[in-house]
DNA sequence: CCACGGCATTTGTCTTTACAAATTGAACCC
DNA sequence: GGGTTCAATTTGTAAAGACAAATGCCGTGG
């Protein structure tokens, strides 16, 4: 027997019914009363499922107006960037961060911007590179805002990898991103060990704390060789 | 006064707690009981918070053991990727689709494989080109698994493009993606009104119902000229 | 014909009450 | 000491009742 929920079986029968087409964006769903009286549950529990559908998006409710299915987004995808260890040891390559400088330096105009901090103000600059069995995977250069995390400057970064160590150790609330692709310049090619011109991806990351940024980090990918892979959903 | 809902009060409360590190990864929130007592309403209620807290994996509840802060993923991030057209109006310029061929054909083997059909099945491929103002902002060569999407054989993607046609009218339940960069070859750099070797910035998504294939897309972007940009969270 | 206002409907939130399910922790037996 | 059983605690789901808030609709009056 089933013991699934009872909001969950609304839930699915909507969702069923939304996917397959038998309901078209703007058609009315039934009302919490019709629900409830379907399923012979209350209206909470019709009033839950509706709501968690709304929630998820694919239902649009307003009162008095009752609920419809919620027009097609049309907008845009959601995907997840996996972590850089995550990605490679799930690729089943061996794992590997290498420190390769770290600074207390000011950064460039661009970078100070993106940090929300004065011209000329020294932040902390750690500069890794992470390897899949024997060949490099990405090439990290972060800023870290010192205004927001001075504890960073006590920190070694040469065993833990400062991705690693901002996570479990500064809280945010969002991040930012901008992907591109642009050839390789001669110190990318010899940091990567590729050719100069080889296409590469680029993810720019800015992490905040509600609106103070907290770092910036550049990332580099061989294109060629590696490719970033995103879920469902 | 605050007509926000108790739950919510309590949501943002919580919220404030984990945020501001005064409870950290593996902290005891209090229990629904405590919380009931604490803003004086009901369990249910307090209940609701701490599920939809629980919901947005801030917190991790389990039975009997009570509720606690959740580790910081540490895993991955989610990002969106804008639709196209809303990308490029964001950005202020003119938005246009050109159809350049549209044609019934069997696919690669590679993209066959994609779609999850038969070798030497033929389907629809459709490639087309978004402009921003007057220049190339995405390439895109998509193939159309008839089997699973038969109307668009009598569709002309002049007006519309396959994308825009295909989220009005086919229904889908996920999306996998592939994130590249490569150097553009001849036929590309055409395509793209680039030079040869420029750096391309391409995007390769699955759309399915189930977990069977709808379309195949591979998009090509000029990566020095425009990135993508995505939101939080 | 149009503008305004009130009414009825629908969703949103909350309380109280109840029972089920999971799991920890302790008592218990071997 | 180690494994097993049991009970208490905590979360999960649900019902019924109640009132608040938003808003589409219709009727009224100009």
């Amino acid at each position: 027997m089933a013991d699934t929920p009872i909001y969950q079986l609304v839930k699915d029968a909507l969702r069923a019914k939304i996917e397959s087409g038998a309901l078209l964006a703007g058609d009315m769903v039934p009302g919490e009363e019709q629900i409830a009286a379907d399923f012979n549950c209350s209206r909470l529990t019709a009033h839950r499922a509706l709501r968690e559908l709304a929630d998820e998006g694919l239902v649009v409710r307003r009162r008095r107006a009752g609920t419809q299915v919620a027009p097609r987004d049309g907008g845009g995808v959601l995907i997840r960037i996996p972590s850089v260890r995550e990605e490679i040891e799930g690729r089943g390559f061996a794992y590997r961060y290498e420190l390769l400088t770290r600074r207390h330096a000011a950064p460039a105009a661009v970078i100070a911007e993106a940090l929300g901090a004065a011209q000329g103000e020294r932040h902390l600059n750690v500069v890794g590179r992470h390897w899949a069995d024997g060949r490099v995977f990405q090439h990290d250069t972060r800023w870290i805002n010192l205004a927001q995390v001075p504890a960073a400057l006590d920190v070694d970064f040469s065993e833990v990898s400062a991705n690693h160590w901002l996570l479990e150790n500064v809280p945010y609330t969002g991040v930012d991103h901008e992907i591109s692709a642009l050839a390789a310049d001669g110190r990318a090619a010899e940091a990567l060990e590729v050719a100069a011109g080889t296409a590469l991806l680029r993810i720019e990351r800015v992490s905040r704390l509600g609106d103070r940024p907290i770092t910036h980090a550049s990332m580099l990918h061989p294109g060629a060789l590696f490719s970033l892979k995103s879920e469902r959903r």
